[in-house]
DNA sequence: ATTTATATATGACAAATATCAGTTATCTAT
DNA sequence: ATAGATAACTGATATTTGTCATATATAAAT
């Protein structure tokens, strides 16, 4: 694996495929290749980011913790994504959590050179702006499902993205492993209240279980489901 | 009032005062003052934008339809702020639905003026780009206290943010005059139960109410509710 | 391989919220 | 000012979801 970011792969996800020669190769100089074990802290709600985290390899979780204790996942990031960008764009603290979902590895690339292309790189920053566009509308989508659509649907929906988002093995299970607590943080409910849901749809064999791992086999039903069409 | 963009005080609140005299000359001539009465849809779901709106006078709320037929308010736009930005930085059809909470005056800024200075003007790109990340952490904070907060005190909350973004008149009854049906939808709840912990707040002389008008009576109490902090 | 810890699962029950029905108040239009 | 329409309110009840207790399964550690 490369570690010129000129030859990165990730660079063609991002608005990095918009810093010239040049600045990739200060980049590259720069940077600094951060791997992280499975459960690790990227960084915590209220830090200070000294830069941002590009996703070479692996998954991390953002998150944000509630008055009453729970900590509600906003939203997963993986190979070719970003973290902290937010954060360092708005020169704010962190308002969320971040945490490697399993072992991952990402180039950490330095504020200063981000504020820089930020003045002179009108193309980076357009980038970067479509990409907060689009989180954006995620985000107004997540407020919408969350307050509108009862648990398991909300549940079927998160399978079904997990799915899109990250892909099945050769078996048809799922890539992403999350804990059913995880899966309760996504959609905002109790732990139980999930575990139950899953037995549900387990019993109506809209998917299999095995483990953490899970089986989606009846992907229209339980899309449909997911979309509120039907109970 | 001046219609003249050099002159407005809006452009002070908003991108636009990057914008060079040239530039504003020229919106200025292009532009269209647009007008709304009371309840107008200012644009719908899946339109597609030819421009953005500056709020010069008036207060608009931006919901979303959910499959259950509930329309889910994701936030509120006032003088000085704009509507539209996110789909026209896309170029994607709108998300949101944009609804005239009472008479509203804006100016309409053609489409093509952002999108060239999003290629010319740092500055203005930049300060749409801290924009959409505020909005972003708010949308990500809305995420969190509707799933996981109790409906009286997501009320309580956002009891609180309406009157320190719109304000109250002379006898300390919020400016901003919302339906029952209006609040429920922000908090994403039955509007019988909305109604029921308005009147619970009541009980608590926490809040009075007057046909529509409401009045915070014991912001400290109010505020610590909508916080969690207690029941 | 066996113990220990942690995660998953299920039942019984409590609490929160939604729904339906019906009443009263407020707004709107003539 | 009055009639009709719409919104606000309240009670009774159903449904959904959360909590607590406990059992079983899985993972981690010696």
């Amino acid at each position: 694996m490369s570690n010129k970011c000129e030859k990165c792969i990730v660079k063609k996800f991002t608005g990095l495929q918009t810093l010239s020669s040049e600045q990739l190769k200060c980049i590259s100089d720069g940077k600094v290749t951060r791997s992280f074990k499975k459960g690790d802290v990227i960084f915590d709600e209220g830090d200070h980011l000294k830069g941002i985290y590009c996703v070479r390899y692996g998954i991390a979780k953002l998150s944000k913790l509630s008055t009453n204790g729970k900590d509600q996942i906003i939203k997963f990031v993986s190979n070719g994504e970003v973290l902290g960008q937010r954060s360092v764009i708005a020169q704010e603290p962190a308002n969320l959590r971040a945490v490697a979902v399993n072992d991952m590895d990402s180039c950490f690339i330095p504020k200063n050179i981000i504020l820089e292309n930020l003045q002179n790189n009108a193309s980076f920053t357009l980038e970067l702006l479509q990409n907060l566009a689009h989180e954006l509308k995620e985000a107004d989508d997540v407020i919408v499902n969350i307050s509108q659509k009862p648990v398991k649907n909300r549940i079927a929906e998160t399978l079904i993205h997990l799915e899109d988002s990250f892909g099945v093995d050769h078996d048809g299970f799922m890539i992403i492993q999350l804990s059913r607590e995880d899966i309760s943080n996504i959609v905002g409910t109790a732990t139980e209240s999930c575990i139950r849901m899953l037995s549900e749809l387990k019993k109506e064999k809209l998917i299999e279980t095995s483990g953490k791992r899970i089986k989606i086999i009846n992907r229209n039903t339980l899309q449909k489901l997911g979309e509120g069409i039907q109970h």
